[in-house]
DNA sequence: ATGAAAGCGCTAACAC
DNA sequence: GTGTTAGCGCTTTCAT
């Protein structure tokens, strides 16, 4: 370590002014009573000397940070991302800072970062992770604030945000009927992701309230574009009086716009295509435009980041809170469009 | 806030333990001399208490937090998220925490975060962002350390750490001169793109060390598929000759491909195409998978972290690292893959 | 080897 | 109004 700087502290702002240490700590804070012009001469003294407040000492004495953890199990990728931008700004605006860890969804590093964020005395944590399926609850010190984002925690009385996937699948249905296509098919990913099922049931219902059903089970597979490109050949093959795809991801429509196309049939005029996520980058990148549901990952994290702040201030909520999906329509079911 | 629990402190352990709390904290810290049956005692009581010593108060005392900061000026989209992944990963070995910031490239967001953060005392910053191009000096107080990754500091006495982005060139150049592909184009990213041009150059070097030479100038255009549709289409009519394109991105590369594909043209047979980034999702989910030059952007952080802990040991450096990127050959260059 | 005491930078209760 | 004092939790001389 260089010769560390030594910073200016409130006593050399006090010297400065000639007034006490803590007239100055009343005259940067607001609190007491202060006569104008001293806390002018204070606030002078302060800029002059370019003092800054130090928050760990203020931190020791309140007990309580003013931070809070945000442990990701998933590198960040692309679900976690939007997440934490969603929770970093809110929290950003109620002046609270974020730390940020990969736990890279191993045990023991999401236990040392529980245990180092702990020392510094974090006021809480956020959790996330890519999968929306249950996960067990963070190992904390007992009445420490914890929120889950995305993927919810196993014990029901704890707070957890998530995608409303069935409403998700439920937009895309709607917006099928709306637009007249009747012969509609759903290929997605594994089955044993949660967010799978939800959107096909969701699609189910949907369809079932305008008198419609699946032309086939929901495809199940992989959220690739590969298995986008085979399962689209195979449905265009064995169904070829499909009028609408719904699929459980950009990519996964990207695979199946691809096939579409190579069979010679066109995507929005014979086969309406509706993706998940809004990966802008890449439903905007497809030929026509992807529609999609927009999983709403920033308002996630948004939520999730209030509830923080609610149960820090002593307001803890319960329970799963499942925030709604919006469609964002183009080109591949829009005629008009792409 | 609720009721603060009431945390055990070193007070507590000592009273358990029978001793002062100065011997407590030796004992924990093994400073200074303290008899191994003490020491046991004492690491019994703070166990059976759950003792977690408080980093801030140590903080203060130290003058120093063992946490740094973490701007980036692109909501750590896809090009960040690497960089930001490898640098907390080498500074979580260090025991240093991150704070993660969201600037989105405003000026007064970013000195807002450099207030806050410098008020909590981080030992340093680390900044990242999207563009390659130099950016202003980050306005912290004299004396703390700074290391800029990806995007340089204007300020070449700054400790900066980017992509070697003319080796990037030369990787793809050089792979085709290897596999007796002669006649390359070349389709990139605007042309105010630090990177852009860079690649260019290192490309046209490469082909140069084997005597040869771009059919035609570099294609400027977008970071988009979009662009890479339009431009892949042109340049295999005007240059039905080509028979390998290097691009500035793996989604520029993916348009291409597109097109070469519907002019009834085979990758890799016909035209070798070689993408950047490797971002495996989109580079892997391409037919045939990507050939692409993988720009090491976690080194990128990983190394930016090194250096922003030397900075803080008090052993700084100056100047621009280029980290060297690699090339990841699949499908689209290869014939027997893909 | 251990304890007492002072201090890190700041805040808050209490004098004056 | 303002200064003095004690104390947040921890570390570190300095006695003993």
């Amino acid at each position: 370590m260089t010769e560390s700087l030594r910073r200016t502290t409130i006593r050399d702002v006090a010297a400065r002014a000639g007034v006490s240490p803590g007239t100055v700590s009343k005259a940067l804070n607001g609190t007491g009573q202060v006569s104008p012009e001293t806390r002018q001469r204070v606030l002078a003294a302060a800029a002059e000397t370019g003092f800054r407040p130090n928050a760990l000492a203020r931190s020791v004495f309140e007990r309580r940070s003013y931070t809070v953890g945000m442990i990701t199990t998933d590198s960040f990728e692309r679900f976690s991302v939007p997440v934490m931008l969603g929770a970093e700004d809110a929290l950003g605006a109620g002046q609270i800072s974020v730390f940020l860890c990969d736990s890279r969804d191993d045990p023991i590093r999401e236990k040392h970062y529980i245990d180092v964020l702990q020392g510094r005395r974090v006021d809480g944590f956020i959790v996330t992770g890519r999968s929306s399926n249950i996960r067990q609850p963070l190992a904390v010190e007992p009445g420490t604030p914890v929120v889950y984002a995305l993927t919810p925690s196993a014990n029901p009385a704890d707070c957890s945000i998530v995608v409303d996937d069935q409403a998700a699948g439920a937009l895309a249905g709607e917006h099928f009927a709306r637009m007249g296509r009747s012969r509609v098919a759903h290929i997605t990913g594994p089955e044993y992701f949660d967010a799978a099922r939800e959107r096909a049931a969701g699609l189910v219902d949907a369809l079932a309230a305008a008198s419609m059903e699946l032309v086939a089970s929901p495809f199940y597979g992989a959220w690739t574009e590969e298995w986008g490109r085979q399962a689209g050949q195979m449905v265009m093959r064995n169904h070829p009086e499909v009028d609408a795809i719904y699929c459980g991801s950009d990519l996964i429509a990207r695979g199946v716009g691809d096939a579409i196309r190579e069979l010679g049939r066109s995507v929005p005029k014979d086969v309406a295509l509706i993706g998940t996520d809004n990966w802008e980058i890449v439903a905007t990148g497809a030929r026509p435009p992807l529609t999609t549901v927009d999983t709403s990952l920033s308002d996630v994290g948004r939520i999730a980041a209030e509830r923080l702040l609610e149960a820090i201030a002593g307001r803890p909520r319960s329970g799963v809170e499942r925030v709604a999906p919006r469609l964002v329509i183009r080109g591949s079911t829009d005629p008009t469009d792409g």
